[in-house]
DNA sequence: TATGAATGAGGATTCATTCAT
DNA sequence: AATGAATGAATCCTCATTCAT
């Protein structure tokens, strides 16, 4: 008799031990004979649940993806001024739980491999457009459409490059730290907002750093 | 006697063609005998230049960063005050040579290959080390030390951040966007000094959004 | 569940057909390819099952050294002499599973890659030792203590050079040839020993030849 | 201008060098690099001067077969007795010259190769019989014929047996030492010898060691 | 005479996948 | 449901050989 319903119990299992595996050797150095025995179970059963290893690794992906989706949304349900739903998104994007080792490793190499899988490719893009489409909605309350869109990618390059900095020297930074940062980035367009007057738009042909001086 | 002088030629052909090589097909899918087809050798001869294939990616992302390297260096020559040299950071950065398409996908390759290879690893330090320390040293000149020091963590980030955005979806930001980008975040962090007074560091204790609005 | 307890079949096969391969093409021609063509299985199986050549190969030179010993052990067993006891040594040496074309092939090529190779060479010294061991104590009742270490120096190169000539001649030589070389060898020193008379160890500063006509 | 009579100075270097190279790595491992690079030319002038890997190992082992006969002959030119010539056969075979580390390390190397070779086979063949038929001659004036051969057969086993131990033990056995063992062996023959009397054969149906006693 | 650039076949090894049990 | 035996294609690398200079 088959033991009953042990399939989310070995995909939770494997997915988690794909993390691990890719923190611990690489994206290509992540073998299914890594994998399982990570897990603790043969190489064979990634097939049984999986169907093959690339179907695991667009899984774990989407596990990623889904566990900081979970960690915005909790966080935007709580706030209530368009601020407080900005910084949701900057909260939630430096949770504990996502801005840890295995994790920023996992998510640095699916990256770097999105560009080469369609599979993943789409699973990125849905999740920047939704991260993007809703901090344009709260600016949107605070500055104009396109100002909104602007800070909007400002502020969601800004979220990806401290993450990328954590992955590359772990040491480097902590969540504190990167929140203030990315708070910092916001803080500064809201105050040139200030500064030109709340009816205008940010000068396109400015000099930029000389022309702030 | 043979054909002298072919080593600096056949190492720049291959070199090039694992960027290319990278680019399209992956870092991982970026095999030996790809590269060598693609550089228009024999596949031993990455043996006779390099030594082997791990070196030869050493080489090419060596290459990168000093292309980016002599770019920068180019334009802090012809820069007179701060606020140029730090302009000359961000136009280095997003010069159109480094900013597309195959260097954008090989340096996020490589970004992610970093944490698993201790050679990557000591080039990324010592690049990241040399921007942060220059972007530093100019900031000193307009802000406080400490200031100084966020803001150039914070323009590593976002510059870096923008890079990772255009590599992984290259349609939606181009050379001139990302400049701008990263000297709105310039021009807003000098608006916040202007604001608070040049005599006092930004509140490290402040609410962020909320508390700046 | 897989078929269980193919291990040891698998490896005998190996081992087996890495001895036929070294006989038919020699130490550095005896390919994974060879070989597990030679024993009907694919080649990814000899790293299944040995982790690799090298250990394949070391598996192969136990092997025989082993069963070179078993065939020795069993022939003491039943000897109850000295005279036997040296008896059994040579017997064994020259047993017809042992001396054949392709256990002597082999095992001329494993003595030829011992002094490139640690983990051979600590087999064959083991081998060694134990065969001159066996050998001096045995004689240690004929003969002088001295005169015993001597004559089984002696008669262990004689087995060895009759060894070499059968792998190097293989028409040459049949093994109750060999063997009686080696008896000849045991009872030109006993004779030897009757004539200096039973006390005297044999004067090590002697003539030679010359001095012995 | 070419320089003139590099050919026999270029063999010798390089022959000298595919010895140390089987001595310091073995014989598949003494690459075509390996040994130009020890010799101080480049890979390109092994073909010039030999054609080819094999015809250089070939000509490598023919000059060693030739030291040693050299060696033998000039021996056996001041031998006056037939002993004087059994010890000179055994003299030329453990001259310090041949009987050192990397001669006895490239000697075993072909000897094992031997059977996978015609070219080598022929070789060894040659040399064979050349030293059996000297110790015959030799011999048949101390004994009978077919002693005389029995005896030669035993000698040519027992010095080879010396080598290969001298190889694969370098440091268990010197040349003084393998000298006064195959005396041993010839002085315990002519033992036999006396004992049984000058005009009768050692009888082949005796019971070896056991008969001795 | 001499070089070393260049080739490409062949080596050991790795690995995702299949499948009998 | 689960195993691990077995496969064979693909990878990196080595190497004897060729050849233009």
């Amino acid at each position: 008799m088959p033991k009953l319903g042990m399939q989310p119990i070995r995909r939770k299992q494997l997915i988690d031990a794909t993390v691990a595996a890719i923190h611990a050797h690489g994206f290509a150095e992540a073998t299914v004979k890594q994998i399982s025995a990570r897990a603790g179970v043969s190489s064979g059963i990634i097939h049984h649940y999986f169907g093959g290893k690339d179907a695991l690794l667009a899984a774990t992906m989407r596990s990623l993806l889904t566990d900081l989706q979970r960690e915005l949304v909790a966080r935007l349900a709580a706030a209530e001024t368009p601020q407080a739903r900005v910084e949701a998104v900057i909260d939630a994007s430096f949770a504990p739980d996502q801005f840890s080792g295995a994790v920023q490793t996992a998510w640095l190499s699916f990256w770097a491999q999105t560009p080469h899988s369609p599979t993943l490719s789409r699973l990125a893009q849905v999740y920047l457009g939704r991260v993007r489409s809703n901090l344009r909605a709260s600016l949107r309350a605070l500055v104009s459409d396109q100002r909104a869109a602007e800070i909007a990618d400002g502020l969601a390059a800004m979220i990806d490059g401290l993450w990328l900095t954590a992955a590359v020297s772990p040491t480097s930074i902590d969540p504190e730290t990167a929140r203030r940062r990315a708070r910092d980035y916001i803080d500064g367009q809201l105050a040139l907002e200030r500064a030109a007057g709340p009816s205008r738009d940010r000068d396109e042909t400015a000099d930029g750093v000389a022309g702030a001086a």
